[in-house]
DNA sequence: GTTAGCACTCGGGGGGCTCGAGTGCTAAAC
DNA sequence: GTTTAGCACTCGAGCCCCCCGAGTGCTAAC
């Protein structure tokens, strides 16, 4: 399977091409016809013959055309995709969207899902981006009724969190702005663990309140991922590889299954941040994504905070185009997130 | 088709439950057979005859068996239903897990949703409880990096936000923590307009602080649910109705589609808490939603939050067992949004 | 009012047919 | 040696047709 000539390349390009739009097995006459080659059917049904050899090509049945294999999805995006770019004018478009809803980390989010779900034709999931640690910044007790107290935590990167808390007997507001801005003082800058050694060494309400606080902390650093959002999960429906329900239902059921989601993203996207990766057919890896394919990447800094993006897919889907998309919506985000880390307006 | 004999409503009934069961026309024959009915087929058949002329069963085609119409099932839910309620081993088994969940109103409304999609068998909504309307509680002003400051916004009812702002020049941040205070004590309890109202009578920062704690009142105040949580999508695929892909898609679109959900949900709701709105097939006013159905039903307390939780599903659904999960888990969320209000531990 | 009997209807499913796109092979041409 | 024309062969998709049986409405008897 080594060593494909070039036109052998040509072909499988064509192919996959030719497959992925029509979605129907594709023949050596057809393909000549709709690429004007140079070359007479009959040679491209011996250079095919050789990618089916190589196990780059497959025949639903003998006597009809020819689709891709995984193997050979997987040598066209790793061989021939080369770096592929969207269209400047589809760039700017984008980009003047993302601009439109800079501010609000949620908008992002659902911004970025449903501009992937929109380019790719495929459904799309994102996280928000989240630091790999958390640390305390500030925390705040606000009164509400009686004996109940509102606690806002800040952590470092300004990602805020709150919590409920009830103490033994009421305490006046600003006896709580004291102990807020005690505790805020001495515990700036602490992760989940240094909070928790903190607790023993405090009185009263205060035991209570970092100790709440490192636990919100401690369940923060836990969690790999937010709430996962999705869009476009009806495209994937409009594929006719999903017409019947049950497959349909098959891809739906990844879809909605957030471990099963959390483990692939962790996973595929353990390396490095820009790099997009590509996951065709389950990989052996995923015996639940065998007819699927997702394109994942990983966004964000490593020192700030980091999410996730991606789309899945039926296997026949367009990479080039995708994995650009996905690309540079990772690199969008990206720039948002260290912007509003580092303040640059 | 006023007047139904207790017979035909009893028939109309069976209809309708063996319908909902098998998805298969039901005819005379076999209703007899199913129930161990008292009297023949012929007549169950004349019967049946009457309610078609009535307009609550039509037949698919001539000689096929019967199928409820729209105003049938109407009928059946309005009339024939009656109070029924969950049994008691799962509205145990409900009310432990949302008992499990307390503290976290993002955890409710996912288990809200996670619980209606699993009873109903259909896919299920949930919007997160929100007030009618926003009032000021406090600010407080963060310094994160250089001229950014993150403002957290508490709203009455414990509601955080948070925004981020720009200023003209650094200022310290005990500085900052001194215009929060005064902000606070002064504007504690306005409305949005009533901020807006304020922004003029103050200097300096504040001017912009006020500005955009009003801004983001109003936009509070402006949507009129939160994000939409849903779940069970992949229940309705699995009904037959949805075999083919087209309406399979078609009926996902409803479930993606917010602006159509929101506007559903507005108008569906506009009565009271407390009762359960049942929507069969789109009753004139929603033609998307010719096949399906939809149960909602308001939670909480007008004084304090109110959200909204239902169902969607196949016009052919299991209404008196759907009904009564709706029922009984907007109870449960409307206990839950109360205690929390009150304090009540 | 109820029911047995009966002729009639029509959709679904199975079998068989054709059609055509596509293949692999061979032998001739380049 | 590679390319290509020619050809026999394959096999699934679509179509037609027919049968079967569940179900109906009607009529006449109970």
């Amino acid at each position: 399977m080594r060593h494909l000539s070039e036109r052998q390349e040509t072909l499988l390009g064509l192919v996959v091409h030719e497959y992925v739009e029509n979605a129907q097995p594709v023949g050596s006459e057809r393909l000549v016809d709709q690429y004007s080659l140079e070359i007479s059917s009959a040679t491209v049904r011996n250079e095919m013959s050789a990618l089916t050899e190589a196990g780059l090509l497959r025949q639903p049945h003998t006597s009809a055309g020819r689709v891709p294999t995984e193997e050979g999805y997987r040598y066209f995006v790793r061989q021939l995709i080369g770096e592929t770019e969207l269209p400047a004018d589809e760039k700017r478009l984008i980009s003047h969207q993302f601009h439109q809803a800079r501010g609000d980390v949620a908008e992002w989010v659902q911004l970025a899902a449903s501009v992937l779900a929109q380019h790719s034709r495929v459904a799309s999931l994102v996280t928000a981006p989240r630091p790999e640690k958390t640390f305390f910044k500030q925390v705040e007790l606000i009164s509400t009724q009686g004996r109940q107290v509102l606690m806002v935590i800040v952590l470092r990167g300004g990602e805020v969190r709150q919590q409920m808390l009830t103490l033994a007997e009421e305490i006046p507001a600003d006896r709580l702005d004291e102990w807020a801005g005690q505790i805020t003082r001495t515990c700036a800058g602490m992760d989940a663990s240094g909070m928790a050694a903190q607790a023993g060494r405090w009185t009263g309400l205060a035991i209570d309140v970092i100790r709440l606080v490192g636990e919100v902390m401690a369940r923060a650093d836990a969690v790999s991922s937010g709430e996962i959002h999705r869009d476009g999960l009806t495209n994937v429906l409009a594929q006719p590889e999903f017409a019947d329900s049950e497959s349909a239902r098959h891809a739906l059921v990844l879809l909605e299954e957030r471990s099963f989601l959390e483990e692939v993203l962790a996973k595929a996207l353990s390396p490095s941040i820009g790099g997009v990766q590509v996951v065709i057919g389950g990989e052996g890896a995923w015996e639940e994504l065998k007819d699927c394919s997702m394109i994942l990447a990983r966004y964000g800094s490593a020192e700030h905070a980091t999410g996730a993006l991606g789309v899945l897919g039926p296997i026949r889907m367009s990479y080039g185009r995708t994995i650009s998309a996905v690309r540079y919506v990772a690199g969008l985000m990206s720039d948002l997130v260290v912007e509003s880390f580092t303040g640059s307006s």
